[in-house]
DNA sequence: AATAATTTTAATCATTTGATTAAATAAGTT
DNA sequence: AACTTATTTAATCAAATGATTAAAATTATT
């Protein structure tokens, strides 16, 4: 028998593997998924899966690799675009992000929990360089912005804390915001629409404050 | 041989193991924890932990269900109170929960990771109740400010996220801020002290925006 | 068509892992 | 002390699981 849907001559097979393991790994993660649910998953037989892949953690590092590209590289270039301001910036890359976590809702939980399992290993195995958390340019104008405006004196590690936590926090909790709110996916997703447009607002609006107040 | 530590009489091995149980099963997660892991984290022989919980998932459960309610209803009281203001709310929660994030880093992955897996088991097999989520005084509270302050448009649930978000999430991509940024638990749990003060100015700003603009 | 190379499968292995059992030790009662 | 109960352990089981192997089926090449 052949593969089910057999796009292509080669690229089939394997990544149709992949996108099986892609699947279950992200909605399991790595220690509740077995390789036979990948196998299940894919349509293929369990031997397959180490035929193209020679294991289950060498299957999950490409997953993982890919994925943290995906999240991290995308990015770059927004980041370091001469042409968009400050506010720009936050508006694409926070609109970005949210229409790729609305593709991926439980991407963000992924990536945690492997990284909260071993934070050295996408350092060692999977070779993020450090270069990557310069973000030159966007630094550049957030610090230009800090020093023009009076800004607050707070750390801007807590801006940038604030920035991924309202983009991403939603998507990690959804599960529990549905179950106890009682709005199905597409009216979450609707929500989320909603804050590609607040969240670079309300970034401006706590830039903004801490001058006054306790 | 007898349990090392033992404190009294009764407390000791039973408390003894369900202590280690929390400490792997919050690090490493449901699946990912061997019943073995726990027999080596709290010295007691394998069998000991069926012998007193029946069960890998029976201790679970327990476990679970304590940190739920430590999660949980710890707010009742406060979110209850007659005599405090929306605003002094705000604080008095979001500090209380700060304090205890920084005394359980973990707590948020563990929880939400479970809730993940399977979103309606809390509800069943754990027996949360709806009344949990009405939030009677506060919402009320909510309400009468939103009418007063000719508040933005948005849906208020924007407004619990954002606390939620911006309180919780920090914990959760710990690992990976301080792995890109270098700060170790030291400096990060200053870090969360200062968002003590700063969170509620920030929400009281992201209330008050929403007007003007884009 | 015949042969070689690739792809796929069924059967099987060796470990791991959750759980049980029966025996040993300690503690409490009479 | 004698007996009963509670606690702890070593040894072992059965199922799950990651991985391998050898053979069958399919495709490509001559």
């Amino acid at each position: 028998m052949k593969a089910k849907e057999t796009i292509e001559k080669n690229q089939s097979t394997e990544e149709l593997i992949k996108n099986a393991a892609r699947r279950v790994f992200t909605k399991k993660g790595y220690a509740a998924t077995r390789t036979r649910d990948i196998a299940e998953e894919s349509g293929f037989n369990l031997a397959l899966i180490n035929y193209y892949f020679r294991s289950k953690e060498k299957l999950f590092d490409i997953i993982m690799l890919e994925h943290i590209q995906t999240f991290v590289y995308s990015i770059m270039g927004i980041v370091n675009d001469r042409n968009t301001t400050l506010q720009e910036k936050l508006q694409i890359l926070i609109s970005h992000y949210i229409d790729m976590l609305i593709e991926n809702p439980n991407l963000p939980m992924f990536v945690l929990n492997e990284v909260n399992a071993d934070p050295q290993k996408l350092v060692d195995k999977l070779g993020i360089d450090k270069s990557i958390q310069e973000m030159p340019y966007m630094l550049i104008q957030w610090k230009e912005m800090a020093a023009k405006t009076k800004m607050p004196a707070f750390n801007p590690v807590h801006m940038l804390m604030n920035i991924v936590s309202l983009t991403i926090f939603p998507f990690i909790g959804s599960p529990m915001i549905r179950n106890r709110t009682g709005i199905d996916v597409a009216a979450f997703n609707i929500l989320m629409e909603e804050r590609k447009k607040l969240i670079p607002i309300w970034i401006k609006a706590i830039m903004m404050s801490g001058h006054a107040e306790e």
